[in-house]
DNA sequence: AACTATTGTCTTGTATATCAGATGATAGTT
DNA sequence: AACTATCATCTGATATACAAGACAATAGTT
């Protein structure tokens, strides 16, 4: 059972699949047919055939008059059935919701998702120069106080096993040590509250709460996104909001 | 280019994958693996080795302790970026609630896929016996008012062509005349209003109106399920709102 | 413990989906 | 109209994904 080789070989029609459902997603709009075999790295003969039994079963669509795709009803619909079969994610959202209005800072729900942080779910705080990111959006462990939340259980080996080296790379160029990235992820077991500061950008600060499962392990996180020069007050007040919030969620044995 | 000629031959794993989400889909709920190959008729190996690479990629998740599968997180970020880029859904959701809460009726958004109408958003009305219907239902043609909209433009080869035989059988098992239906298609061009009564219960009427793309062909359409026996005035009252609703959302060139 | 039923994994042959590249269609420019 | 560039379809060869079925593991029953 060998690893991808990276060889010349084929490549299945699935994993085509999942890669253009992600460039879809990461471009955010529809997408010409025609730069899709470019983006993806594949051949054009593939891609037109496989857009076209994507088109044909819902999955895709076809947008405008040149030829455009993007995501299709199907995937509106079996997004509503996940939302409706999925508490957690239904509750976050909701509890994401309300713990942004009761702040007025940006707040958001995140999973582990193979080797990234996926927000599930964000709303937007009320500040005049709001932090945004993106619903869907994919961030690098290394960047963020909720992905050492979403690791701390794991072991140094496993953690290094999902950490490729070009996201250890921080937007401002700096370097995080692999060891300080799993020593603060050991550092936040059994914490209710993860803070880092300056991470993702110079002028944020970012807090995390961690939302276990029945079986006490972390299955996602809450976490507000917040400007680094923050009064004290009210910082100590969302912190507790914040808290509050992962424990609701969380599921009490 | 031969149509699938059912041979024993080998399917496509695309076209197992499209069939296993719209079954996930059609039971609503997680579902166990092992009983995957026997309801898509496929091979066991098969399905273990997609649904791997499906969970793999976020498409599925496994739920649960015993070993059931259903759709992802993926699932549900790409169902985002389809709502956010896809404005008739968008406003056609948010005008069906405003529709459903002005009347108290329950109100559809509905779209052709393939040979079925798909509600694409619903919003129950009020009422102490309300109509219930399930958003991502997907419900034959000939059962409906607002199909008769979505095939108006339609030729009668078209019709024909899209109408499979059990679907002309209604809930009470009355049989639908294929040319009637046609009829009825044809009868609906140009109208704002459809209705049909006492198709998929006898309690129960349809009324629906078109939305219109740029082409000023029909993309959609707003239904709205009443009680049969319903106040004139207040069916007059309702009636309007609706072809309000759709021209509303009707693209005018 | 032996037996049965159910669920999951692994191996192997072959029908076929992928891929490279040719060809065809369309649009834009001189 | 001729020329270019871009976009889309078609064709044949072959690497491989699918399928069949053996095998292994687990759970439930007598």
């Amino acid at each position: 059972m060998r690893e991808k080789k990276q060889q010349v070989g084929r490549e299945r029609g699935i994993d085509r699949i999942l890669k253009l459902l992600s460039y879809l997603n990461d471009v955010g709009q529809p997408v010409r047919l025609s730069e899709l075999p470019q983006a993806l790295n594949a051949p054009k003969s593939t891609i037109y055939e496989l857009v076209r039994a994507l088109t044909d079963g819902g999955i895709l669509e076809q947008i405008g008059n040149d030829n455009k795709i993007y995501f299709g009803r199907m995937i509106h619909l079996y997004g509503i059935s996940y939302m409706r079969e999925n508490a957690l994610i239904r509750r976050g959202a909701a509890e994401v919701d309300s713990l942004s209005e009761l702040t007025g800072e940006t707040s958001e729900l995140c999973v582990l998702n193979r080797n990234r942080q996926v927000i599930m779910h964000t709303h937007l705080g009320s500040r005049p120069m709001r932090i945004s990111s993106q619903s869907g959006g994919q961030i690098p462990l290394p960047w963020t106080a909720s992905a050492r939340l979403l690791l701390a259980q794991f072991s140094p080996a496993e953690i290094k096993s999902l950490i490729v080296t070009e996201d250890l790379t921080l937007p401002d160029k700096r370097k995080v040590k692999i060891e300080d990235f799993i020593a603060d992820c050991h550092a936040a077991r059994d914490k209710n509250l993860v803070e880092t500061s300056g991470l993702i950008n110079s002028f944020t600060q970012c807090l995390a709460t961690p939302i276990f499962d029945m079986r006490g392990e972390i299955q996602a996180a809450i976490c507000l996104v917040l400007p680094i020069d923050i009064e004290a007050q009210h910082l100590q007040k969302v912190k507790q909001f914040l808290i509050e919030s992962g424990r609701k969620l969380s599921m009490h044995s």
